[in-house]
DNA sequence: TTGTTATTTATAATAATTCTAAACTTTATG
DNA sequence: CATAAAGTTTAGAATTATTATAAATAACAA
């Protein structure tokens, strides 16, 4: 768990400036015990109701994307019409259990990573996801 | 390959009413050789361009939804935007290659079905999927 | 300090998608 | 085959997520 002062070195030292909003929602995102699977506005409205102060939403889409593009975020592929971040950078797989619209975290003890076995010529793997959608018996796969 | 009397009788048979332009929407889709990836508008260009005719934006929507829904076409997760759809409904995986933005399909002899080990408690797993993303080798990862 | 550069902000613009309600088709039935 | 009921199509409006803009502000280096 880090403190604020090293949330701003951090950011000092992937090239971003520490600002008062950066560190804000450094705390939102990163001062937590689990991964967390986010919106943009799920992550605007965590601001104002933890910290109690608002964050113009243009910001929280800048930092986000800042964010993701130095490591620190992922953004992860489901379905919608909404982009989800999490705050587990790792290589890592999802179920998505489409009853609740929930995405649940595992790793390779859970899912085994997939062999790839020919890989497109000239081109480098940059990442391996598995996505596991599951939903009770009954219910019709969307 | 279907003939349009063909598609008319799947469609009658999944209690959708063969419409003219359903049956546009068919021949466009799945007179076809390979796996069309595609957003809805590509689809709508198709169309127009094929054919030569117009179908209103909002039916091609509901057409293309309506077929997910009876199985005959996938929604594809990507990080994106737009929604990509897959004429290939099979279990199958993908490349997606950052550079061009483009979308490989491929089976389990090229990527081999991961292991899942646990499932979540009370709910069966309706797809599997893994997404490989790869570039070529100076580019920086997205 | 002071100047430079990065960041924040409110707001406008854009783009994908869904909604609406009227017109039109398809189908079942008498 | 006439007709009514139900399903579809349509243009356009509405909604929603996201990006762009440009002026005000904050951080940093000298």
């Amino acid at each position: 768990m880090l403190k604020n002062t090293e949330f701003a070195d951090k950011l000092r030292f992937s090239g971003l400036r520490p600002t008062k909003q950066r560190l804000k929602i450094c705390e939102v995102l990163f001062k937590r015990d689990h991964t967390f699977h986010f919106t943009i506005n799920d992550l605007a409205k965590n601001i104002s109701e933890q910290l109690n102060e608002k964050i113009s939403l243009a910001t929280v889409y800048n930092t986000v994307h800042a964010f993701k593009k130095k490591g620190y975020l992922k953004e992860i592929s489901i379905n919608s019409d909404k982009s989800y971040f999490d705050t587990n950078t790792t290589s890592h797989h999802h179920f998505f259990d489409e009853d609740t619209n929930e995405l649940i975290d595992c790793d390779d003890e859970v899912i085994e990573a997939p062999k790839i076995k020919k890989n497109i010529s000239g081109k480098k793997i940059k990442s391996v996801e598995v996505l596991v959608k599951v939903a009770t018996d009954y219910h019709n796969q969307k």
